[in-house]
DNA sequence: ACACTTAGTATACGAACGTTTACTGAATGA
DNA sequence: TCATTCAGTAAACGTTCGTATACTAAGTGT
């Protein structure tokens, strides 16, 4: 029976943990050892049996992010199968998430511009990923169209930018944000189809 | 000759300064009061002087932003002025704004989810201004223009986070996302003019 | 059974933090 | 001219910070 691992990855979640609820109060950069040490039940010394610094946790953190964000994308592909509605099923999935997640997700956004560049590198590689999955979509559901990867990036930036003021909103603003998202990416697609249509 | 008032407003702008300076490597959470005083070459209580606050200083800091963005919308506004090149005007405008203010948007972009709820809602009321201004443009250049709020947003996405993205691209690099640009935004466009061409 | 490994504790350190207090000296204005 | 105003200084305070050291006690492998 190994205790010994299974105790060390309950305090290293904990740890993930309580450094995802700090930093959405007061900002990762502004969390210390210390805090999110006593916030997870151990001592500060013992942090550094888990991570060498702050930064380390916070790419731990950003692994989690990584990990949900990527089921975010299966299950996106999984909803719209065939069923030629990739706008909705972008956005309710988005949606979803956000409500879901939505303490990964505000981690996600702030850092996005930080302060550290492995997290702004890390974050922008998952952005392109992104990105790139929806431009493969795009190609799939509409064959023959011109300027997927274009409409896919500015699809993204729609997404990405109004899931982030949809982290603020309550539920009747959320459905109304979903109407705007909507008509946004139905406008870039429009766009994309152009005279092939 | 009231040298006390200018000598005050001097110190102010030293501190504004630092504070950007600062921020701009560590994030302003990250930034001491301590430390934008001496940089500033002053003493830490002689900070009080002039905020109250890190809070108070950074909201002076957004409204430095804030009147160079407003700038940026007016001289937009006029570089395009009946030339209908809206998309490549509103694109280089921007483009020099993020060479020649690199601080401010620097600023801008990474509170923009930030810690202070207060610059928050700050940034939020800048970038409405931005979308609604945008969106009279498009109406007034292309009349009779169905969804122009819905574009101007989606347009507005686009050019703030690709905008985010060339604060870290080298000149080269800088024009082939304004092409990205200027594709996306055209994209927009043409699935706003939709069926009405 | 027993030596070894290791997650976590207790404690202490110097440094940096925000803030307060008493002060100084030059600009101000009647 | 002379009392007043006030931007900035100097020093000190109690906290909190990151980190190092020596330890303990329980799980592990042979």
């Amino acid at each position: 029976m190994s205790t010994r691992k299974q105790t060390k990855e309950h305090t290293r979640r904990r740890l993930i943990d309580a450094s995802l609820g700090l930093s959405a109060t007061k900002g990762f950069t502004a969390v210390s050892l210390r805090e999110v040490a006593v916030a997870a039940g151990i001592t500060p010394a013992a942090f550094y049996r888990h991570f060498r610094t702050m930064e380390e946790l916070g790419i731990a953190v950003l692994d989690e992010v990584a990990l949900s964000l990527r089921r975010l994308l299966r299950e996106t592909r999984q909803r719209f199968k065939g069923k030629e509605k990739i706008v909705e099923a972008t956005v309710d999935s988005y949606l979803e998430y956000v409500n879901e997640h939505r303490l990964l997700l505000h981690f996600f956004v702030s850092e996005w511009q930080g302060s550290s560049e492995l997290f702004r590198s890390f974050i922008k590689d998952e952005l392109e990923l992104f990105y790139k999955e929806l431009a493969e979509d795009l190609e799939t559901n509409h064959p023959g169209m011109k300027n997927a990867a274009v409409a896919a990036k500015a699809m993204g930036s729609v997404v990405f930018t109004m899931g982030a003021e949809a982290l603020w909103l309550g539920k009747k603003e959320q459905a109304i944000l979903r109407t705007k998202m909507i008509q946004s990416l139905r406008l870039i697609l429009l766009g994309a189809l152009g005279n092939a249509r």
